[in-house]
RNA sequence: GCGCGGUUAGCUCAGUUGGUAGAGCAUUCCCUUGACGUGGGAAGGGCCAGGGGUUCGAAUCCCUUACCGCGCACCA
């Protein structure tokens, strides 16, 4: 009978290997030993360069997805991974309130559960609400998190929202405020009308979509023609502009227009702007400097007034009778009526036209003029006696080589996108979030009428100081969040984590690279005069198995944790990693994770194959009296933990999994194990070729046992950071639970 | 318009510094009952998107065309 004998098998290696069981139990054991924690682990885990990575915040909404699977795999083979090779190795945690997809999420349920607005219900009721469903999607986000297996240090979790990040805000709020790099001005603005807030160009997503282009006179008087697709702009037009080189149009340079358009009477300055193009439409522009971004810079560019006709509510503020007070959709059709009655309508055409929506509610965005604050990142400033601005500092960290991102070509993408950055808009009409560290109050005197305007730490001193409305926008503190999760702006708390900054590398998905990597190297370099990381790793999209996106409105949501009840973490995973390269987007189907699932299976009966023909023999890694042929064997393993080792140092995790799933099944059962058997049974086996002696068999049989207690023990270490919990339980039972493999040595060989 | 990718076996993708192609899945056939049928062995299948160039030699480097995807800008 088996089970009895102190180096017999145990029981559970009877049966196929139960993941739901290891799973939770591994978990905790790995916890519990407080690991996670730098600054527990053992001595020789601490020697190599320390190890920082902070885990990008996964929102309070929502669940789990499998592209935050990706990113949590990914992350955890390069924590274990910097772990075992003996490197303080630190991961924070940390969850982001994200704002205004919070918020709207929030405001969609209460508004579909009780039909109310958060006008409704008021700013305090609603924070109470969200901060109440926000406490149950952390704890459900953070479960979810352990049962991927993350090997993250939970004592030092964050939250973007927290007081102490509260204070990193305020704090970088202030000194850029009083470097002049956070402003305050009336500009025209992205404006969502559905979620009555400005958003950034950045939070602004494009669908094409048919559209009209119409091509009029503002009246009979007025010579030039001019094309347009939202005619009931025009009501707030105060120029036409032409190129100045443009023979049609340069006798009426520097002539003003005046009559009375739709009921709405307007003046008309013909200037002259080289960012006109004289092949587009009649090559003349009518210029709205309050509803168009571009026209508000031509507009800047030659001091026109503005005049706002279009208000929050994307409604008309004037116009006549059949216009004033209706939608623009509306007014645009009135406008042409009324353009068609008056004879002015010379074409209409249908085109093509990209619409701006807002990435969150897919409102139509407004462009609007508005008082709001902005960060200027033009603006030069001095750095280390060094005039500077906040776009160079952002080239510069890439140029020198500071950072380093992987894939290599994103590097440009981000290039590109700095090329054409604006100012930053960062105050936002909502309520969830960090309010802006300003007071205001009516001044007194001879200056009434007018605002005081106060930019501090804490509430100014005196009376009538009423703290702005405005929240900044989420990704305001999430640039922080580097450092802020150190303890800065706390001097004696980030001095002592001062080893963990610049952080080893930001893994992240390649989609939130401009929103989040860019400001954070903005925010670092600015506050801290160094980067936030040395190396950016940057995942792709996961997709379904038919390589559609995956959406709610499709329905082919790959639920991670379904996957894991069904398969297990570690097959997971795998079907996660493997042939999945940086910055590409993957395909993900339920027939890759099952594959997965066998190869664990085939793991754990390797494993009971290896320890019942090697029962009574212990694993000596002093061994060295391997037979020729077994020699050959080690060094054909060392020579791929050497070539293993070189692909995790180059991020090559899809190939580094993949050679190590090739040779567990492929080289060591098939090939290395099935030999043994013969080997074992006294046939002829590679290393047996005939007679011999009992005496040489024997050296024989023990030189196998120790090649293959030695390979096995080997390739459970290697597979350690991808499929984490397998590997524990079988290190577990294999070494009887006297260490954690969480915490052995890399085999470099 | 500017920029970035991709195009390799039926499918999903590898191919790291140039040496005339690999894996998994799928297909077909065969084998195996003491590690594992969640197994083992084997086979078929690719002028590496098209064209041009560099080279002794190109899937790999350069140019070009086509198609697919993406980002940014424009959107009068």
């Amino acid at each position: 009978m088996k089970g009895q004998g102190q180096d017999s098998i145990p029981d559970k290696f009877n049966k196929p290997y139960d993941f739901v069981a290891t799973e939770e139990r591994i978990y905790s054991l790995w916890e519990k030993s407080g690991f996670f924690d730098p600054d527990k682990l053992p001595d020789r885990n601490k020697k190599g360069q320390p190890f920082s990575m902070v885990l990008p915040p996964p929102n309070v909404t929502g669940n789990l997805h499998m592209g935050s699977a990706l990113m949590l795999a990914i992350e955890d083979i390069m924590v274990r991974y910097a772990r075992m090779t003996g490197r303080k190795t630190m991961w924070i945690p940390g969850t982001d309130h994200a704002a205004i997809a919070t918020q709207s999420v929030i405001e969609k349920k209460i508004q579909k559960e009780e039909g109310k607005s958060r006008y409704d219900l008021g700013r305090e009721e609603l924070l109470r609400r969200i901060a109440e469903h926000v406490t149950v999607t952390h704890d459900t986000i953070t479960r979810q998190m352990r049962r991927m297996g993350v090997s993250i240090d939970w004592s030092r979790e964050a939250f973007t929202l927290d007081d102490k990040r509260n204070l990193a805000v305020r704090t970088a709020f202030n000194k850029m405020y009083n470097d002049g790099l956070i402003y305050r001005g009336y500009r025209v603005v992205n404006w969502d009308p559905k979620g009555q807030t400005t958003i950034s160009d950045d939070e602004i997503e494009y669908e094409t979509r048919p559209a009209k282009l119409y091509t009029f006179k503002y009246s009979k008087d007025i010579p030039i023609t001019i094309s347009t697709t939202r005619p009931e702009t025009k009501l707030g037009d105060t120029a036409i502009a032409v190129h100045p080189e443009d023979e049609r149009y340069k006798k009426y340079i520097g002539q003003e227009f005046k009559t009375i358009f739709a009921g709405e009477e307007i003046n008309l300055k013909v200037i002259a702007d080289i960012s006109v193009d004289p092949a587009f439409g009649t090559g003349a522009l009518g210029v709205t400097p309050a509803h168009s971004m571009i026209d508000w810079e031509i507009a800047e560019r030659h001091s026109l007034p503005m005049k706002q006709v279009i208000n929050e509510y994307a409604k008309m503020m004037v116009g006549s009778e059949t216009i004033v007070g209706k939608k623009t959709t509306e007014a645009r059709l009135a406008v042409v009526a009324w353009l068609t009655k008056e004879g002015l309508l010379e074409k209409e055409e249908d085109i093509e036209h990209n619409v701006s929506l807002a990435q969150r509610t897919g409102g139509v965005v407004e462009p609007l003029p508005k008082l709001q604050w902005f960060v200027a990142v033009n603006k030069e400033f001095e750095q280390n006696g060094k005039k500077t601005t906040l776009k160079k500092l952002m080239i510069e960290a890439v140029t020198s080589g500071a950072i380093k991102i992987i894939p290599d070509h994103f590097e440009k993408v981000y290039f590109n996108w700095i090329s054409n950055l604006r100012d930053w808009c960062i105050s936002r009409q909502i309520w969830y979030g960090h309010r802006l560290p300003v007071w205001y109050r009516s001044a007194t005197g001879d200056r009434v009428g007018q605002k005081e305007v106060f930019v501090g730490m804490e509430s100014p001193k005196g009376d009538g100081w009423k703290q702005d409305e405005d929240t900044l926008d989420t990704w305001f503190s999430s640039g922080l969040w580097t450092f802020s999760t150190l303890g800065w702006p706390d001097k004696k708390e980030f001095d002592l984590h001062r080893d963990f900054h610049p952080t080893t590398i930001l893994e992240t998905g390649s989609d939130i690279l401009f929103f989040w990597v860019a400001r954070m190297i903005l925010m670092s370099t600015y506050l801290l005069g160094e980067v936030p990381f040395k190396t950016v790793y940057l995942h792709g999209l996961v997709r379904d198995a038919k390589g559609r996106k995956i959406s709610k409105s499709l329905g082919n949501n790959v639920d991670p944790l379904d996957m894991i009840a069904k398969y297990g973490a570690d097959a997971v995973r795998m079907s996660l990693i493997v042939g999945v390269g940086p910055g590409s987007d993957s395909k993900i189907g339920e027939d890759k994770i099952k594959a997965y699932k066998l190869f664990a299976n085939k793991l754990w009966n390797i494993t009971r194959f290896v320890m019942s023909s090697c029962e009574g023999e212990k694993l000596d890694p002093d061994f060295t009296e391997f037979s020729d042929h077994d020699q050959k064997l080690m060094s054909d393993f060392d020579a791929l933990c050497k070539d293993l080792t070189t692909d995790m140092d180059n991020y090559r995790y899809y190939l580094a999994a993949e050679k190590l799933y090739h040779y567990a099944w492929h080289e060591f059962a098939d090939i290395i194990l099935e030999d043994s058997k013969k080997l074992f049974a006294g046939g002829v086996s590679a290393t047996n070729v005939g007679s011999q002696t009992d005496s040489e068999s024997e050296k024989i049989n023990k030189s196998r046992k120790q090649l293959l207690l030695r390979i096995l023990s080997s390739i459970i270490k290697l597979l350690h950071p991808f499929m984490p919990f397998l590997t524990e339980e079988i290190w577990q039972e294999m070494n009887t639970g006297n260490s954690i493999l969480m915490v052995e040595s890399w085999p470099k060989s």
